[in-house]
DNA sequence: AATGAATGAGTTTTCATTCAT
DNA sequence: AATGAATGAAAACTCATTCAT
């Protein structure tokens, strides 16, 4: 549920009441977050100033209190948008009722995706995240690391179908296996020479070929079988 | 050949003959150094102050300059350090005469151990690089990015062994367990429950799995052998 | 052309079509430039700071930074005015077609008028004019220095109507003479009791005895009424 | 009377009580010095700081304490050597017992030569002295303004003897003139087109044509006459 | 919705000076 | 004579924020 609209501002006259709207234009605001988010992938959250964002947007630093109330919301506006919209998408994927390699390459392969449409507020969530207010890292984070969640669930499923090693340490693989995703942020450019596509299916590869156990291994006939099966 | 010594406020005017100008004494420079990483460890550099530098070390922040020139000389020391270090310890491990599969054990075990003896510089060196002025990433940078030039011979090496698998796109692959690898530095504490040992052993076998050749595979008797043959 | 409008601040990020991006009231900014030119002709540019200029004005230091982006704003402000003003009110008069030595005798009258009704400006602008930065500096003798030029023109004219002595080195006499003229500005007083108009007079007569050839001399029946005449 | 060796530290045992010499070395303090005022030069006052003279040198800043006790001091004694050497060099000249006219040219050769030859010193005289002490300032001066005096004795008696200008205003010539003599200090160049001989007889020149009188120019034949005649 | 003036607390950096060694 | 550590005050500048218009 991305909640998008209810930001900014929320006490003067919300548009609930069905009068003429009052309050910010949400376009607006969402044109000033977008530069907002702009400049703090590029220098970071704390070495973006107002006055940059105002800059950027080709009005006075003084008028950005119209759409907010501190630099840090700009922060939280990015960043809670980014999590509802990867709540939505990502989720979903990792909690169907397919067997779990097939989830495993799914979720893979859903947050690669994600990752990069979503790549500047993505980055910044896991850049700046410690930067926002505990309060609000919290509200953020109530129902728990989600993605960790999901894909500790995949494995742990995957460990019983016996399609996982179950050798694993299912904790660590799994921040490991994260990690190994949320690096794209580091690296990532949309005119590198790999196209989407087959950067989803190779990190599901490589992911597939650390956790999958001898059994499915051999059920597959190689890991190379595995891998074809799975990546369709 | 970590020159950490030679830091430190190159002398001022000319050093007649053989006279003793020491400059800054190192010890005490090393402390301050420890001093600033600690705390933008905890809080970035951005959001760390000559203030708080001076406030954790107990002398009033003008005699900062002293040691430094600037605020950014005390990121450079950090991350110049902790390269060199990397640069000393890391790399041979990845340029030795053993089969690649043994020298890719020994680069992550490596680089794991490292990660976490250095944790502080490590972090910073990953987290801040960019604040760095773009002369001083060059300088630091001018061999090449070491840590990707040393894996990824290890994977080509690898492939041409027959015992990493052929698909693989190795640049990709690199990058991706680079990440897996320094994504640590985000949550690893040392006060968690796995040793380093442990640790390292883990994030190897998943790297083993994620790269061996099918046929490395089986010539093991499986993935689980293979893995015990190569993590003792 | 004197363009004292155009300074303070151009206005940031862009300004869409005719709506009034005014920036900066520019009467303010004017007072305050003022009041720096005159602590700055008390205590010269490096020993006047910033939190002497706000004092002055009555607002915290960092307010100025609305009006100017840096202290050697001020200093280019003051001295453009000054200079941007002299190139209207004095060149013109070199360069009217008069004989020599009427032109001579108003240039110098010009001049000291113009200085001692610009004082505190023109005063900085000889004193600190390299305080500015290279690029500043350039800027404002871009046109090659004016009042050099003017002057020299008007004693090779002088030399060529036979009024001007032809032993003299132009070049020398040129700086020689606005040496005399710009020292004004050491010794100064309003309170003096010497009236301007007086001073300008007898400028003017020392210098023209300085360069008035014999055959201009004898001409007019002595160097007594050749002033007489010249000085009206 | 060029007391240039009793500076540096009044205290500590002095010379005087014969015993082997204490206290700093006058050579290298003159060394000192000479780099602080080179560097005044150049930066001014101001802009110089103790580290830079330190550099200079080749010295920690603090070390500069032993020849002297605050930054005042260089500037002290660098404008205190000239104006003692200019009392030594330039005031008998002026107070000779030839004609007013053979005074004033060599009023103003010497003049020009002791400006070039002490052009460092003698520009921060002109500029800085300002930044003294108002005791300093008074201690140097005591004897009233040398320059001045000296030149307006030789206006005056040129009055007296009918060979200057009697309808000249003696105080304002005087300023004027000397304002034209150090003017130079602003574009001297020592590697420019014109010798120290040629510069003051050219002075002289254009200063003898300012003053004299009418009955005087008569006398020689007109002006070219009488300046040959006093520029031999 | 936006301006423009200002605040107040902060930032990094500079600098003259002191002093134990 | 000089070092090297430190001081303490001030410098220029930044910046998030407020507010009357």
């Amino acid at each position: 549920m991305a909640d998008t609209s209810s930001e900014a501002h929320e006490a003067r006259g919300s548009s609930k009441r069905g009068r003429p709207r009052r309050g910010p234009d949400p376009e607006r605001f969402q044109d000033i977050v977008d530069a907002a988010a702009k400049l703090m992938l590029d220098n970071g959250y704390s070495a973006t100033s107002i006055q940059d964002i105002a800059d950027a947007v080709g009005i006075l630093k003084g008028s950005l209190y119209h759409y907010v109330r501190s630099k840090e919301d700009f922060l939280y506006r990015i960043i809670k948008d980014v999590y509802d919209a990867a709540l939505e998408e990502i989720v979903p994927i990792a909690k169907s009722d397919r067997p779990a390699l097939e989830r495993l390459v799914a979720f893979v392969t859903a947050h690669v995706h994600f990752s990069i449409r979503h790549l500047t507020g993505f980055t910044i969530q896991i850049r700046e995240f410690d930067r926002l207010s505990p309060e609000r890292r919290e509200e953020i984070t109530a129902g728990g690391d989600v993605y960790v969640d999901a894909l500790r669930g995949i494995l742990q499923d995957g460990q019983e179908e016996g399609v996982v090693d179950r050798e694993l340490d299912v904790r660590f693989t799994t921040v490991a296996i994260l990690g190994e995703l949320n690096y794209l942020t580091r690296w990532y450019s949309p005119t590198g020479p790999m196209a989407p596509d087959e950067m989803a299916a190779r990190f599901a590869g490589l992911i597939l070929g650390s956790v999958v156990s001898d059994k499915a291994v051999k059920a597959a006939g190689g890991l190379e079988k595995l891998r074809q099966d799975l990546l369709s």
